[in-house]
DNA sequence: GTCGATACATAAGAGAATTATGCATGTAAG
DNA sequence: CTTACATGCATAATTCTCTTATGTATCGAC
């Protein structure tokens, strides 16, 4: 299935562990492709997530102990839902303050105000 | 030489050439020593560039037609003075609104306010 | 005379994404 | 009824950008 790019491929790097935690925990238990859904009406339709970026990113963050996940069947298909930990939730935290340390940064670098 | 880690490394990718295209503009002639000075100086010592990264992306933007140079001997020592051309200058543009249009999506992904 | 700052540059490696591919089900249109 | 698109998962190959490491060399201070 084709993907088309996003609105802005290189600066959304880095960005997407703290958006999935983000999503996670605003939205509670939620499936991957559910996960590209909420994005794409978020971002009203500028950040289109590729699988090959989501699952493995979902993954990493399982391994981590960030979220947590529960398989479901849907008729015959699989469905995996995942949630936050508690942990997780700190550290999105953390993630979300340091965007914000981040454009100041950028603010500050660029001599644009952001508001 | 050892070169700190920055920052937000990850989050710093993607904005680099943005940073040296704007910095050139708001100073005029500069070497690429002098720009990881003022960089450093107006992120407040959270953006340290590093060699690796910063001699690639000026040459790069140099051979894209985006920046003009002129090397001055200073005694012994051989400076590189790295100026914006006027294509350089329209990138400039385009590439800070590209980053405040960023901004306004993941404050909307991540339901924060950012200002 | 040695250390740290100044000043350039490239190469090897890592990390995070895109692109491509694969498998499979559901459903609407023609 | 078959074809296309949406749903739903997953991994592999590749690309891109940066970090880390290395190399060369000048200058000033101690």
């Amino acid at each position: 299935m084709y993907r088309p790019l996003m609105h802005s491929p290189e600066l959304l790097k880095g960005t997407l562990q703290t958006i999935l935690l983000k999503v996670l925990q605003d939205n509670g238990k939620m499936y991957g492709y559910e996960i590209t859904q909420k994005v794409k009406e978020l971002s009203v339709g500028r950040i289109l997530l590729t699988e090959g970026a989501l699952y493995p990113a979902l993954h990493k963050l399982e391994a981590e102990g960030l979220l947590q996940t529960e398989t479901v069947l849907i008729g015959k298909r699989v469905r995996k839902y995942y949630t936050i930990t508690v942990t997780g939730k700190s550290l999105v935290k953390e993630r979300v303050i340091e965007f914000r340390e981040f454009i100041k940064t950028m603010s500050a670098v660029l001599q644009v105000q952001f508001a």
